[in-house]
DNA sequence: GCTTGACCTTCCAATGATTGGAAGCCCTAT
DNA sequence: ATAGGGCTTCCAATCATTGGAAGGTCAAGC
């Protein structure tokens, strides 16, 4: 099986598989006389294993990780474990940075008229007002600009 | 003001400052007869501007669309608030795909026995086992070891 | 006045994962 | 034999950011 195939059975681009072979995620393919990567079932298992660590947001350093636990056969489970739950921590911490933009901006576009007047509570507070809970308004800075 | 206090008061770095300015998100600074960039207490505010914009997740591209229309005093807020909506749901679907991944490692974390054996349905799920849910293990699997 | 150290300048490179393209060789079918 | 598609390598770009090297400048102390 050349690379196109293996990257149409494996869901991982001609691209990537070359690119993983480089960086050395996976081993070097064996090549035909005329210089064309050949690949076996065991190589596109190993690529759909590469893919769907991918889907589940591993960066390609701990893929690699989790790729050599899979061909150890002496692996503890525990080591994979360890490696999920830190993929899931920093997926949660993601998760929380993220969610509170979301509340900021939500709180901020909900004070937002959306009309044609220009004044917007969005750019007020990229601007650097104090708090995003809009204080009644001291007087004004008084240098306005 | 020269760059390292501008990058001082702004809270962004001189490296970045000069990168905006080289891709035009912002104009170019002054510069004193030597060359160095001179900052006034405008330009300051459009740096923190900038990083309060960049810490709620906006790309570099939009928070040039928020400075244009910051800087415009006759702009419609509904312009401000669709940026900060689109933004908004661009947030919520990675968080929805974050959320997603999240559910299926931690369902697979949760089977996995974590100790010194090698059986893990962590790896057994990335090696392409049909169901997520492992289905009612057929007699079990038996081998302990 | 001169040295020192901290600051500034530009330019180049690397990150991480991926995609795009160009130039050239190979395979297969007509 | 020729056309087309697939393969090869190499180089470049993405996005935001950081790092470093080489060299000029400023302010302070001696």
């Amino acid at each position: 099986m050349n690379i196109g195939e293996a990257a149409k059975h494996s869901g991982v681009s001609a691209k990537m598989i070359r690119y993983y072979e480089q960086t050395g995620l996976i081993p070097s393919a064996g090549r035909t006389a005329s210089g064309y990567r050949t690949y076996t079932g065991t190589d596109v298992q190993m690529l759909r294993f590469i893919r769907r660590a991918r889907d589940l947001g591993f960066q390609v350093e701990a893929i690699g990780e989790l790729l050599a636990l899979w061909r150890d056969r002496g692996r503890h489970s525990a080591d994979v474990k360890q490696l999920a739950e830190a993929q899931i921590a920093g997926l949660r911490r993601k998760i929380v940075e993220m969610q509170s933009m979301v509340a900021t901006l939500d709180h901020l576009a909900q004070g937002c008229s959306g009309d044609d007047r220009p004044d917007c509570p969005i750019l007020a507070d990229l601007e650097g007002e104090a708090s995003l809970v809009a204080p009644a308004c001291h007087s004004g800075p008084g240098f306005n600009r």
